[in-house]
DNA sequence: GTCCAGGCATGCA
DNA sequence: TGCATGCATGGA
């Protein structure tokens, strides 16, 4: 990976196969939009950019090199080296067809209060619903970053909520867990960036120990929220790809499981019909 | 109208 | 410990 920076931004390039779309089309954040451009704009950190595609990379409009290696390199997780682990993963067919199904996935690492919430509000739920659900939270709770871009909302303004406006955005019977959850975030009962030290047994131990978060939501906030790799959240999807693999993930899949689990669950979602 | 979705808490065996 | 059921809501 090399960068350069450009008048409109920094640009980040020689990353094989790196795919915006992929990335952010695979279920693992639902908050990037697509703009009449063809550029992908979205709020983290409460700093809003358009991201361009390019053919080897992509462009950070507007970002310098401190603030690229401040938020984007970790975001991106651009110091995995995904050839090596797409080789090894490749190992077996599934997971080969997977990879080159939607090859220019990465997984990001992604705010851990903002992933603590948006799982919460994914279960049971489809990605669709999840996004509207998540931008009525950002619009109502969240500061106007960029003319219609809202910041995700700190700990305070969730924990500040009323239970019955949760409903009424359309959390459904998840506004408890939400209206509970970030109460613990705020108090310091939950002490999300303590827990996203401890390692990913001891971490997975304290999320399930909250009201409203189960075995799949738990490893979706240490996959995507904490940069746990090790783990692999099993929805409904998941649980038909493990099927295929008689309940386990191949061999070759270790090490790089979370990894793997976001080429199948994307691959799966897509080829309906070979897995439901 | 029916089925389903990046599930979980609860009760009951 | 394991399984059945209810849960809010709107997309498909």
């Amino acid at each position: 990976m090399r960068t350069l920076i450009n008048d409109d931004g920094i640009r980040v390039f020689d990353i094989s196969s790196f795919s915006l779309r992929q990335t952010f089309e695979c279920g693992q954040c639902f908050r990037w939009k697509l703009n009449s451009s063809g550029n992908w704009c979205g709020v983290v950190k409460n700093i809003y950019r358009e991201l361009r595609q390019e053919i080897d990379g992509f462009t950070i409009i507007g970002a310098d090199e401190k603030e690229f290696y401040d938020i984007w390199y970790d975001y991106f997780d651009l110091n995995n080296d995904y050839d090596e682990i797409k080789r090894i993963l490749s190992g077996n067919s599934i997971l080969k067809d997977a990879i080159s199904f939607s090859p220019g996935i990465r997984v990001l690492h992604q705010d851990t209060w903002e992933a603590f919430i948006s799982f919460i509000i994914s279960q049971n739920n489809n990605i669709t619903r999840i996004k509207g659900i998540i931008d009525k939270l950002c619009y109502k709770y969240g500061k106007e970053i960029k003319n219609g871009f809202y910041s995700f909302p700190d700990i305070e303004s969730i924990a500040n909520a009323k239970i019955e406006d949760l409903y009424a955005i359309g959390c459904g019977y998840r506004s408890e867990y939400i209206y509970y959850a970030s109460k613990d975030v705020l108090n310091g009962n939950i002490n999300l960036d303590e827990i996203k030290k401890l390692s990913s047994e001891e971490a997975r131990k304290i999320l399930l120990g909250i009201y409203g978060i189960g075995p799949k939501v738990a490893d979706c906030i240490l996959l995507y929220g904490m940069g746990k790799l090790d783990r692999c959240p099993a929805d409904i999807w998941m649980k038909r790809v493990l099927a295929k693999f008689n309940g386990e993930l191949p061999e070759c899949a270790n090490g790089n499981i979370g990894i793997a689990q976001q080429f199948l669950f994307n691959y799966a979602r897509n080829f309906q019909n070979i897995f439901k």
